[in-house]
DNA sequence: CGGACTATTGAGACTCCTCAACTAACGTGG
DNA sequence: CCACGTTAGTTGAGGAGTCTCAATAGTCCG
């Protein structure tokens, strides 16, 4: 992994572990916290990483070392396919859990699309943290819950064949994933390529379904990395349209 | 959930608990198995439960009661779209754990596709035993882990675009996941319905991809229900080709 | 102010989906 | 035991949608 930023801090108390809760609906939020002992304890063996855009974290196929906690900015975890073409699997988001791996490889590679930081964790100790600790261990078992989630959310879209309903699922997830992006605003940090290997779609596809999103008015992009949402019920309407 | 021949009977030794290692590589195979002790535990508040073919587990949308554990047969995990579309997000086969909930429902329904075995436990004593059991639930945090990777191939899969391949990756997964079908012979246990809704296909598609592969001599289909690759050269490059 | 990278737009080829008809397999009841 | 009806699966023809190739426009950074 390249060496950046890498500073010793405390765990911020904030959204650092924020879950969907598995069992049991919530009051208000989804959220759920570690406490003060936690963030100790998971400080006193966490670096945090800071990194500019285009990083890698690390390689598919490469021995398992860390666990990370993306913190700030956004990731995406990708494959490389025998053709040479690029599946992303998944955007990584601040709180998100990533390279849990396959019998001591990581699965993906993990590289930033914006300026990110994360926790990075020895795997050994976040196993051994995990066993001794069952609580915290549930909010991991949660997260990699979570996950299994969005991996499902994203076949369903992956499923459709029409790109502009694929790229309506994409934006309407990322509504929801993204806190950042109120009022009908929705960032894309993201380059369209990265859109598009994401959607199983080629990159002019995705440029098309955007034009199209925009001429039937329903969707503006401004300057291609945020997207605002003219026809909420008509963009609605596509989401659900599989 | 309808009531067939429900049994409390102890959780058998054998691959009760199998799952890939999630951090190092195993010597030989990658199982992992519960110890006596974590038989029992389970033992004493879960439920085998035997149902016919066909039979509903639970409904997406309804109240979290239970969690399951596959025991025999295989099962499917599908959600019903708007448009009265059906997708499975994946087969569950001996081993796999499924219902967990979002915000205390289910988000699929579940259903099996032949004769099966479920293990019933209901979701307060199993929640309350992780949080007891650090050990046993590193078991569950594995098994969850293992079906983020399973969403992710089946993501790969439903991102290309010939029929032929996808199906021809299907059979890939199915034969490394179902121990039974050595020797080349891949048991098929679910309808071509079942595979269509999973392949992301129509039914006409994946029927025709059986019979191109068939016709190509890579692969033939006998009864319906069970494959055996002949050209296993080419078979391999045909799931590689993506 | 270049220059390289990213994104948009157009035209033709390819693949799958839909609709439809037909065949096979299965289970039921007489 | 057989006839029947229902369900599952196969095959064909036309239409919808995306992919590829190619050229153009826009954007970001040095």
């Amino acid at each position: 992994m390249a060496r950046h930023a890498v500073e010793h801090v405390g765990i911020e108390p904030s959204p650092f572990l924020r879950t969907t809760q598995f069992e049991k609906r919530p009051p208000q939020s989804s959220i759920t916290l570690l406490n003060e002992s936690q963030r100790r304890q998971l400080a006193s063996v966490a670096t945090r990483v800071t990194m500019p855009t285009r990083t890698i974290v690390f390689r598919e196929d490469t021995a398992l070392e860390w666990i990370f906690l993306a913190s700030e900015g956004v990731l995406k975890a990708f494959r490389e396919m025998p053709s040479g073409k690029r599946r992303v699997a998944a955007f990584l988001f601040p709180g998100d859990l990533f390279g849990l791996a396959e019998d001591g490889r990581y699965v993906n590679t993990v590289q930033s699309v914006t300026p990110a930081t994360v926790y990075r964790i020895p795997n050994e100790a976040l196993t051994e943290m995990l066993r001794r600790d069952p609580e915290l261990q549930f909010h991991f078992l949660t997260k990699v819950t979570h996950a299994v989630r969005q991996g499902q959310r994203h076949g369903i879209v992956l499923a459709r064949r029409d790109a502009a309903g694929r790229m309506a699922m994409f934006l309407h997830m990322l509504e929801k994933d993204l806190p950042g992006g109120r009022s009908g605003t929705i960032p894309l940090p993201m380059s369209r390529t990265d859109v598009a290997e994401y959607l199983g779609l080629s990159l002019e596809s995705v440029s098309r379904a955007t034009s199209a999103l925009s001429r039937r008015g329903i969707v503006t992009f401004q300057g291609g990395h945020s997207a605002y949402v003219i026809d909420r019920a008509r963009f609605e309407k596509l989401v659900a349209a599989l």
